[in-house]
DNA sequence: TGCATTTCTGGACATTTGTCCAGTAGAAGC
DNA sequence: GCTTCTACTGGACAAATGTCCAGAAATGCA
């Protein structure tokens, strides 16, 4: 549980709320192809990721798009199916072999309610993801996939290096053919 | 601030706490064309919509892009602003004459932390505005402009018969002629 | 009521993006 | 080392969407 020691730490958690909040979460091992979250099913946890990469995508006539790809040391949520408790209308599934820190509904709660400061971490943590999800909003309606794609070349290396391209062309809403068109015109 | 008073009388407060709750805001009337929040200036406050039609948008290459629009009855803000306090990236201006429930920053936190089960009720409405972000984010990425027309006259039905067609296209992210054309085969 | 302004539609053509596919390169397994 | 699989590129053509614009319809205002 060192990663999560170390980030609740930085988060300004020590001796026995630390203790507290980290055994609230339970390490869980995928590997590759495993899902995570499966489509029609409720998702009940929200969790922090040790390593691995994980695909956020849905069939569309049977087509993969993905939304969304998490990379170690953030948080993972299929946030809809969590929060309000609903059937998930996305699959999330392992990219590679990888683990990670979840935390069911019930036991957040707790937290929340029981360990001081917690609620304020637990208020800032849903508004920086506010924050993420409306930016990406924002720019898939403002930007074009070229501008994205050269947005994310400089925001995000780390992922590029990582991810095939087919599976970052869909997150940018375009075919792979046309991304390499797009490669091709930016060099 | 009657409207006021029925919402957070819906949401459980009521007697002093109600009453503190209410008074934390001020009712501000808009023009047609006012600006609520302007492109470069921190958005200080967040409201409660009393009225009126509000528009999100941004100026990209001397061209307005609509990214959403608010009615009444909704919360408004400007989220990554205000969150984050940094300068708005976005415009938001009244298409109608109208008015705003505002609470600021302070007062909004003090809420949070003296007030029993507000902060509850902040998070409730984080967690809701996740979610319909996210749906949106999400609609953007499967669908195509077509399917997200055709779910907005079953979703937002209201919200289409306010606002003009031009604003209605960029926010589905396709130009008035090409929506012109999308509502031409529907029939 | 009538004029001015704004909004909406759709034609003609240009540009962008998708589809289908074949070829190459690199990685993975035996 | 060879085969097999997967990822990536780019050609040729098709489909979707944008640009420019003019006329019709609707709306606001005097």
């Amino acid at each position: 549980m060192e990663k999560l020691v170390n980030y609740f730490g930085q988060m300004g958690f020590e001796g026995d709320n630390l203790k507290r909040i980290v055994d609230s979460f339970s390490l869980q091992a995928f590997e590759k192809n495993d899902f995570v979250v499966e489509f029609g099913k409720t998702s009940k946890h929200i969790g922090f990721i040790n390593n691995g990469l994980f695909q956020y995508y849905v069939l569309k006539d049977g087509e993969e798009k993905t939304h969304y790809i998490s990379i170690e040391n953030t948080w993972f949520a299929s946030l809809l199916s969590f929060i309000s408790e609903t059937p998930s209308q996305e699959n999330i599934r392992a990219l590679t072999n990888g683990s990670i820190y979840l935390i069911n509904k019930p036991n957040l709660k707790k937290l929340v309610s029981e360990v001081p400061g917690f609620n304020a971490f637990y208020i800032g943590l849903l508004e920086q993801s506010i924050c993420g999800i409306d930016a990406s909003r924002f720019d898939l309606i403002v930007l074009t996939a070229e501008e994205r794609y050269l947005k994310m070349l400089t925001s995000d290396p780390e992922l590029l290096q990582q991810i095939p391209l087919q599976y970052l062309a869909s997150m940018l809403g375009v075919t792979p053919r046309h991304l390499s068109r797009i490669r091709n015109t930016i060099r």
